[in-house]
DNA sequence: CTCAGTGCAAACGATTTGCAGGGCC
DNA sequence: GGCCCTGCAAATCGTTTGCACTGAG
């Protein structure tokens, strides 16, 4: 694990643990949430902390930051290639599984001058948990 | 227009410039770019206002919220549904009008427990402005 | 040893809000 | 004339950063 680090990032305990916490959870937590976390087993840990390893796991490419609406950002211990849904109801943000739609991209390029790098879907939506009572 | 205004909803002209101003520009302004553009107009008025005006014509529909990644929030005057592409050079957004695509929702929801409302899909890519030095 | 990384607290930037006055209906 | 709305400023919230210290390599 971690063998994606650069030869001068040092593998510190707190980074290990961040990304070992979020990987265990599917629930794309914000950064005070890995901030909460992280810290059941490194209590002294400071919160800047948190979003320093965060920044830097994301511009390695070792988690995925998600950009969605809402106040706080989200965190991705999972980085291949998937579509998001929300939960309007209850803000919860689940992954989607179908296959990337390329027509998309090709679509774009013609419709604009753009040299289209790569698209993001955003679902939403009403969740099981939510949807009985409405 | 803003026919669309409750009964007990103001016209003002603090309200009425700030739409006026938004339709105007197809550019997707954050909120200080709006202050700035309608202050010209109207010298005194308070950003605060700006950001209620905004908050309340996006919950009446009349203008859509878009919360891209990037730190501040972008407003559309244009609430026909629509793509978006950002520059990831130059942070531009602009409209990508290409036909919804319809299975996406059918394949979310085949796929998940939830009642899909809608979905966005926002493209990243390099505009033809920043393409020529790249 | 050295220098990247840490904890802590202060700084920051976007947005929100409390309040007293103002003007639309 | 009521009350929605405004201007202003202070407050809030997420995130970033400066600094002196610590610990990984």
């Amino acid at each position: 694990m971690l063998n994606e680090l650069d030869n001068n990032m040092r593998l510190t305990s707190q980074r290990q643990v961040i990304l070992e916490e979020l990987r265990k959870v599917k629930s794309h937590p914000t950064a005070t949430e890995v901030y909460d976390m992280v810290r059941k087993r490194l209590p002294r840990i400071g919160l800047g902390t948190v979003y320093r390893n965060l920044e830097l796991l994301t511009e390695k490419n070792i988690i995925k930051k998600l950009e969605f609406g809402g106040e706080q950002k989200r965190f991705d211990g999972d980085t291949s290639s998937h579509y998001h849904i929300r939960c309007v109801e209850c803000n919860r943000v689940e992954d989607i599984f179908i296959k990337r739609h390329k027509e998309l991209d090709k679509n774009a390029a013609s419709s604009c001058g753009y040299k289209i790098l790569d698209h993001h879907v955003q679902f939403s939506g009403i969740c099981s948990h939510c949807l009985p009572d409405a």
